[in-house]
Order: structure tokens, then C-alpha cells, then sequence
RNA sequence: GUGGCUGUAGUUCAGCUGGCAGAGCACAGGAUUGUGGCUCCUGGUGUCGUGGGUUCAAAUCCCAUCAGCCACCCCA
């Protein structure tokens, strides 16, 4: 009696038929970030339960109910990253690196209830701009993230705008809107008597209508700005302009990490139904110091592929080829069957992606499978072509073949190759 | 953490008020043992998610549990 056995609540397997999807997505966040000059910076799964407590702030949803954290057999308290800048930063400091542009793409784990584009173990791929604080780095790194959903072919996104001051607006703003709340605690719904205290922003974003009236004439972030920090996001939204990026300002963007200053933004898909958040970033210009780092300012931004995915799949995008060989061997007779192994050998040795299913019995069986394996050629070898030290070269698509020599294997193919 | 819906073959699902577990697709083999895709024929013991309960009898009714989906919440 065997066990059998299911993983994780809100884990998935990616199988051979999504994983060359999956693949494409990095590939071409790869080849964008090359072209801004990234380099990719891996760092561990885990790390020490802190790092994270302290700099996605410990009052955050994330590191109060969302995290993976266990003990070692030293009794070390870590944490499975529920986020990547954290421990990018981290190495930042670690490994004293200058001035730096990285980016990152892995596994994050965040203890939530699994819905369509949510899960517990999820991918993401990232990036931080550690080094800079001049506003033309904030326009460059949102560019370069809808310069990568556009190589991919996604259209129908939006990218909202915000920008949530220094620490010090950002407390300023968080009294005036409990002010503004306060005399009407009673009219509201009982999550947004918790954000009172909690994060008052999120006060702004609640969809019940009861509570929804109130946020239409409530204060606004962008006028709790000191002068530095509005003159900095009109800055931001001029390079945004002069490199002709679209986007919208929104005063109730709230990031749900404590780290944030300045920019902030997110590029929002709505066809994805609740999870419509593709990626979202901003500046995080205290976190390096609180890291342990010199007063260094960055900015970044990071999206899930799950979510890429669903939206690629919704506008009927492509995800680039499924992997396929491109001959297939066909053999029929024992000293054949010999002949085709040493064929095979020989095709992959020059590069060629090639597949021999010796377990199939009939000359029909093999042919299905050649038609199967998606080749573009089948090699047929039989008792003809063993006699005469030839070869059959099919084209599967057109249905044509040719007798070769078994010596002019290459050129035939290389011949199809081009054909096709 | 809260709510709603759903778990039957590899997969999508059917199985009405309890009475022998089914179909399409996929997969495999075959239709004069050297030619694939189309067509036709043949092939199913599957812990009916798991555990318990009711009953002569449970895929079906009840309870619990686990999982999935959708929404809240939160965010990628």
C-alpha cells in the first residue's frame, strides 16, 4: 500500500507544457534588463527572520501573518523571503558593492489564502537601483518596467503614479486623515476602524460604499508633501514625460511596505479579476542605513510571473515555441534499429535536437511518434537503405522525401533546415 | 483569518428523489508486418479527495477534515 502524496496548499508543479513559458518570460526580462545595463544578483531562499521584521516593518500584514518563519537546529530564527529587496539590499551592504544596478527573479513565500493569482510559494522577478537619488532614476527603472510588459505584447495595462513624501509628510498625512476619519468611526465597517490605527491610508482603497463616500473628500497625500518631496515627483513625472511614458497620478496608491519614500507606483492589469496588481515598486530611500548600510537611497520594483502569465494567456500572446526536436529517427529491423542508434548519437553531437523511440514496434507506431515529437524530419532506415548505405530524408510537413547517402546526412538536413 | 461554490478515469465532466461506476477528449494497439496527420475498430480495478456516521444497501444523505476555485483581506 503506497502513500501517495499532495504538495503544499497554494504550491503548484510547473509541468514541461507551461515550464518553456515560464522560461520565455525570464528570457526576455533578462535580455530588458541587459539593456539597461542590470546585472543579476541570487541570493538565498531564506534568511534571518529580522532582516525582514525590520525593514518590511513590523506592523505590516506581511510580517504579521504572512510569514514562513522556523528555527533551525540551533535555535536561529529565519524566515522563507516573503520579498526581494530585503535581501538584496542586504548583500548590498554585506558585500560593500558600489553603486549598484541588480535584478533578481526567484521564489517567494508568503503565508496567504491561495486565490486566482495568489499563491504561497510564487515567482517574481525584480529589480533595485541602489546608488541614486535623482528622479531621473525613478523614471528610468518604470520605463524599463513597461518597456518589459510591452516586448512581451501586453497593451491593456495602466501605470499609476504616487509619491509618498519622507518619513515626515508621511506621518503628517497619516494624522490629518485619522482626523478627517475620526469624527465618522461609527459609520465605518470594522476593517477600517482597524486602519485607523493600523495604516490610515488604507482607509482610502476600502470598496464598501458606506465607507467609500468619505474618501472622496478626504486629504490628499500629494498636499502633505514638503516642498523637497513635491518638487522631486514633479521631477519624476517630467523624465516620465520626456521618455514618453504614459501614466496616470493616483493619491490613494499605498504600498503595503514600510520602507517606501518618494515615488511610488504600481502597473495594474484589471482583466485579472481581484489580483490585478502586475508589479508594483517604489523608492526606499532610508533602507540601506537601516540595513546597516551608509545612507545610500535606492529604488526598485518587483511583479509575479503567475499574474504575467494570466494576462499574457488572456490576450492570446505567444510564449514563444514549445520545444520540439527537429528529426525524428524511424527504423525497422534489428541491424537498422543499431544503425539509428549511431545516427542519433551522431545528429546530437552537431546540434541538432533529435529523438529515437526504440520501444515502438511497427514502421506506423514510429511514424506516429516522429508526427507526434512536432520534428520536422524523420530519418527513415530499413532493410533498403541498410543494403545500399543510404539514408530516407523525410519532410514531415510537406510529406516529400529522398534517398541519401548515410555519409551526406548533415548537408540534406542542414538543406530542410533552411527550407523551413 | 472570513464567506460562497466545488472535489467521480490522465483530463473535461455526466451519474435525477440511495440499488452492479459512465461519456467526450487524451493515451495505447490495430484496419494485406516500409510511411504520420483524416476516418474506422478495439482497450478502463478508478483508494468516486480523506475519515467517520445513517442505512439491508452510500459516488449519492449527515458530520468532520483536506484540497481547489471565486470573493473579502492583502499584495506580486
Amino acid at each position: 500500500m503506497s502513500q501517495r502524496y499532495k504538495i503544499p496548499r497554494g504550491t503548484y508543479d510547473i509541468l514541461p507544457q507551461d515550464s518553456y513559458k515560464r522560461q520565455y518570460l525570464m528570457d526576455v526580462f533578462r535580455r530588458t534588463a541587459d539593456l539597461y545595463n542590470y546585472r543579476e544578483i541570487v541570493t538565498p531562499m531564506f534568511e534571518s527572520a529580522d532582516l525582514f521584521e525590520r525593514s518590511v516593518g513590523d506592523t505590516s500584514d506581511i510580517v504579521q501573518k504572512e510569514m514562513y518563519v522556523f528555527e533551525d537546529r540551533k535555535e536561529r530564527r529565519f524566515a522563507l523571503r516573503p520579498e526581494g529587496t530585503a535581501p538584496v539590499v542586504r548583500s548590498f551592504v554585506e558585500n560593500g558593492l558600489p553603486g549598484s544596478r541588480l535584478y533578481y527573479m526567484g521564489a517567494m513565500f508568503r503565508y496567504d489564502r491561495p486565490q486566482k493569482g495568489r499563491y504561497r510559494q510564487f515567482y517574481q522577478y525584480g529589480l533595485e537601483a541602489i546608488g541614486s537619488a535623482h528622479p531621473y532614476i525613478d523614471a528610468e527603472v518604470i520605463a524599463l518596467a513597461v518597456h518589459y510588459l510591452e516586448s512581451l505584447g501586453l497593451k491593456d495595462f495602466r501605470l499609476e503614479i504616487n509619491s509618498v513624501g519622507g518619513p515626515a509628510s508621511a506621518e503628517a498625512y497619516n494624522q490629518a486623515l485619522k482626523d478627517y476619519y475620526s469624527p465618522h468611526v461609527d459609520e465605518l465597517c470594522e476593517d477600517c476602524r482597524n486602519r485607523m490605527e493600523k495604516n490610515p491610508r488604507r482607509l482610502l482603497d476600502c470598496k464598501i460604499p458606506t465607507c467609500k463616500v468619505f474618501a472622496k473628500d478626504a486629504p490628499v497625500m500629494l498636499d502633505y508633501l514638503d516642498d523637497q518631496a513635491r518638487e522631486y515627483f514633479e521631477k519624476v513625472k517630467f523624465y516620465l514625460d520626456e521618455i514618453g511614458i504614459e501614466y496616470h497620478v493616483n493619491p490613494h496608491i499605498v504600498r503595503g511596505l514600510d520602507y517606501y519614500t518618494d515615488t511610488a507606483f504600481e502597473i495594474l492589469d484589471d482583466s485579472l479579476g481581484a489580483q490585478n496588481a502586475l508589479l508594483g515598486g517604489g523608492r526606499y530611500n532610508g533602507l540601506v542605513e537601516q540595513i546597516g548600510g551608509k545612507d545610500v537611497p535606492g529604488i526598485g520594483f518587483a511583479g509575479g510571473f503567475e499574474r504575467l502569465t494570466l494576462s499574457m494567456e488572456k490576450n492570446g500572446l505567444s510564449f514563444g515555441d514549445e520545444p520540439h526536436p527537429e528529426v525524428f529517427l524511424v527504423a525497422m529491423g534489428e541491424t537498422a534499429e543499431v544503425q539509428a542508434v549511431k545516427v542519433v548519437n551522431q545528429l546530437r553531437l552537431m546540434g541538432i535536437p533529435t529523438d529515437f523511440d526504440i520501444e515502438k514496434g511497427s514502421f506506423k507506431s514510429q511514424m506516429k511518434a516522429a508526427n507526434k515529437s512536432g520534428a520536422g524530419i524523420a530519418i527513415i532506415i530499413g532493410d533498403d537503405e541498410i543494403k545500399n548505405n543510404t539514408l530516407t530524408i523525410k519532410d514531415m510537413r510537406q510529406g516529400t522525401q529522398e534517398t541519401v547517402s548515410a555519409g551526406d546526412i548533415k548537408e540534406s538536413i542542414l538543406k530542410l533546415r533552411e527550407q523551413s
